[in-house]
DNA sequence: AAGATCTATGAAAACGCTTTCAGCAAAGTT
DNA sequence: AACTTTGCTGAAAGCGTTTTCATAGATCTT
């Protein structure tokens, strides 16, 4: 691998001109610009990234955290991120921290240790009190999905209250009284925001909620197929269902199809976050969307701004959507 | 941030001791040890990476390019690739470059460029060639979902014409005759194999290869939409259809609901990898299994074993797994 | 024409670590 | 008692950049 002396000794100047020709720091006079650059081409010379961030201390690298990189939503969320990152030549090192407070931390830590620039995080089992304290570390962290008033200049998040609210709302309109709820693991905020919106759409309703028509799952397909088991097996019915995302929406799709009854002639159900696979299920699936990849592409763009100790208008927060299709 | 020598100060003793005591690289004494210890505790130390890099000449990290975040299929792999990185204290760098030869060019060397110890890639539009004069080069390169005999030991791939062969031959024994193929684009490898797989089964079992069976689509849920159109719209009809994979199946479904073909009774369908969703979709998606996440593992174990210059026994070649469910 | 101001450049000092080399005790060997 | 070995430690040299500071020459001023 060639170094700078090399190339600044074939161009016949010094290292500090190679650099300021590169990095287009100073001036440097045409001729001489041109030789350099024939001899970074000649010797195929690229600078070498750790001698660089050893002294501007910059990685170029963002480090992400989500939960499950396989799952839809975080997949469509690290899209926009990725977009956005590499529009401004900056790379993602991500890890995934499997929904638990423990894994949780060690990701950030194990982020944390490779020395980002700056943190894009997707915390459900981390505690406010915690986040804040990672917050005022010295590496800029932007949250993503989570809103703390104290910070609020880096939440990008949606407000999950009102798309529960939304979601329910909606199949009160349709004249559903008896609407049960899979929610997501309530340790997780979202979870929580959820359930919550779907409550108060009820009790603005003038309907009482009801626990027995409300059952906890893992926000994954398997979850959601038996949570819907579970609320079949108690005596209380139900005309409408309201799952607190797609993927469980799809597990529960898939247990009432198996229990003989019909979406949506005889109960309706309604997803949320309007995953990629969410229109190609039977019934294609009524949802709230999330703008997945725009927030992504926020969160970036925020992340970047502190870095650049700019302020561009950046939008943080986000309002669910209903989509309706043919399950609701 | 403070520094190895703020450290060694504090514990009375030279850089090069913390050193040793925080790599193992050299016996301590155990009283030294401790003192060295707890000075890293007091002062919160962590070694700076950008320095240690730029010495040992090693990031820890690891450059991945995939096509697409988003999908569900590169999602399982990269969860493998994480999931045995980060056993070994590795990071992940992610790229994706969309599917096309120039991108795929550009996320990897804009990957190379971060210096990583290896790079782990899933290139579709890249020719051969080029890979090969890649894995020339100066980082070691694993080479996922891909076969290159002349550099085999680097290779995790499936055999996609086994793969096409096995679902083929599948309906075949079912009794159908008339079957017809939505392939992923003709520029991918994958894509090519499984519709290689496809003739070959349908000639082997003594029928003829009929091109008005066969569309081309884009991996993607919308091109096995509009594919399964353009098939119904031909004159020629058929009773099965094999979709190069899972998405596709997933949009080619929704396209026979809508023209009120109903599966499995009037059609037989199958998919190919065994996406997390395929089993949720209605009717549930019989597919050809590709064990991603272990895939995607055995490439990460492939390339820490060049890293450390070892040699594990490591699963290189992954067999096709006919997965039966309702659609066909 | 002489001073003042620019411009373009180079020398050298960081940046914070690892690693080689040498040295000094303490322990073992003859 | 005089070597040799062993175990632990420190000094110092690098790793390849960027950046500050100084300076020589060119360009303006007056």
């Amino acid at each position: 691998m060639p170094t700078i002396r090399e190339v600044s000794r074939l161009a016949g100047v010094s290292a500090s001109t190679v650099s300021r020709v590169l990095n287009e720091t100073a001036p440097v006079a045409p001729h001489t610009r041109r030789k350099v650059l024939e001899a970074v081409e000649r010797l195929h010379y690229t600078p070498n990234a750790f001698a660089r961030s050893l002294v501007t201390n910059r990685s170029g690298g963002v480090g992400v955290s989500v939960n499950d990189l396989g799952s839809p939503y975080y997949g469509a969320l690290l899209q926009g991120i990725e977009a956005q990152l590499e529009e401004s030549g900056m790379h993602m090192v991500v890890a995934s921290g499997q929904a638990n407070h423990r894994r949780e931390r060690e990701s950030v830590e194990y982020l944390l240790e490779r020395r980002p620039d700056a943190l894009i995080v997707h915390l459900e089992a981390t505690p406010d009190v915690e986040l804040l304290e990672l917050m005022r570390g010295p590496v800029p962290v932007v949250l993503v999905g989570r809103y703390l008033a104290d910070v609020a200049d880096h939440c990008v998040y949606l407000d999950n209250e009102a798309g529960g609210k939304l979601a329910t709302r909606y199949l009160i309109d349709q004249g559903h009284t008896k609407i049960a709820h899979i929610a997501g693991p309530l340790s997780f905020p979202d979870a929580r925001a959820r359930l919550h919106g779907y409550r108060q759409a009820l009790e603005t309703a003038g309907f009482k909620y009801d626990e027995t028509l409300v059952v906890e799952a893992d926000f994954l397909e398997e979850g959601g197929y038996q949570a819907v088991w579970r609320l079949l097996n108690r005596e209380n019915d139900f005309s409408a269902l309201f799952c607190a995302n797609d993927q469980m929406a799809a597990g529960a799709l898939q247990g009432l199809r198996e229990a003989g009854l019909s979406v949506p002639e005889q109960l309706r159900v309604m997803g949320y976050d309007d995953v990629l696979f969410a229109r190609y299920l039977y019934p294609t699936l009524s949802t709230i969307r999330q703008p997945l990849p725009e927030m992504g592409r926020a969160a970036a763009r925020i992340a970047l701004d502190i870095l650049a100790g700019r302020r561009r208008e950046v939008n943080r927060k986000f309002e669910p959507e209903l989509v309706v299709r043919d399950s609701a």
